[in-house]
DNA sequence: AATATAAATAGGAATGTTACGAAGTAGGAG
DNA sequence: CTCCTACTTCGTAACATTCCTATTTATATT
């Protein structure tokens, strides 16, 4: 998935162009690591100052939609992160400084193998994540 | 996991059993379903009418870092829900509805035996979900 | 190149979730 | 019964996300 692919997907769908998407798929496509909505705002607010909040929910949003940008919702906060959707992988998720590395398992195949027939559902999602600590913030976690 | 084994945890860890506190327990024993604060708030609230929000958050964080309640986290909405910890489970949760199922299938032991050995990781949670629609919302999502 | 129009944007306000600090309250060990 | 400390309430605030509306703009079509 590279910026033509973004696109192509976009005019498939009869959505435009503009230089504020253009900027939203570039912060996304240059990120190693999923990005929180301010974090896209931040990079993108720095080609274009006015950009809106809105504007960067909105776009992500329908990006997601298209399904070239995954959607992530994390246990560590209540935010999202988005990333560009290359390659179906999940997450291993530092619960110390919050960096995020792809993890290559995916259960999903075994899952539906194993799934008992019909149950009326229509599959359509999935969602695999691994929380700990990496190297670097391995501390212990207590209560008070 | 019951209702002693709650506050037996509780006691062992010097916390006190208010009624704030056996309400919330018991709203969310008595749920199928996984509750986000909001519906615990209500529920208690008809029996404890001046409870507190910040009380209601207090004590699910406090309940999930004993490890009695699950935190669980969708890509559905920005909100979190909680669950008593009754048996490892994970959810199949309707996109149209936003009720959830339980899922039996974990695939955490194949995960764990796929890991490759010295990452430096240390893992203690993880988070697999099937994102669907149930029986009663079949219906197509498109975009726009 | 000019035009029309549907789509997209900015800006701000609104909504919803979660957390924090201070001051008072009460569970339960002794 | 007393005391200590955990706990609660209340107000407030941080933060994420969405809604609304007037305005602008990308692009297909002339």
């Amino acid at each position: 998935m590279n910026a033509d692919d973004v696109t192509k997907k976009l005019q498939e769908h009869g959505c435009r162009l503009t230089p504020q998407r253009r900027l939203i798929i570039q912060a996304l496509l240059a990120s190693r690591e999923p990005l929180t909505a301010q974090q896209v705002f931040n990079t993108v607010s720095l080609e274009f100052p006015n950009i809106s909040f809105d504007t960067v929910y909105r776009n992500l949003g329908l990006l997601s939609q298209l399904g070239v940008v995954n959607r992530i919702n994390l246990k560590v906060k209540f935010n999202c992160r988005f990333e560009i959707a290359r390659g179906h992988h999940h997450h291993f998720i530092c619960l110390g400084c919050g960096s995020s590395f792809p993890v290559d398992f995916c259960p999903f195949e075994q899952y539906t193998s194993e799934l008992p027939g019909n149950t009326g559902f229509r599959v359509v999602d999935h969602a695999f994540e691994v929380y700990g600590y990496c190297a670097g913030c391995n501390v212990g976690d207590s209560v008070h």
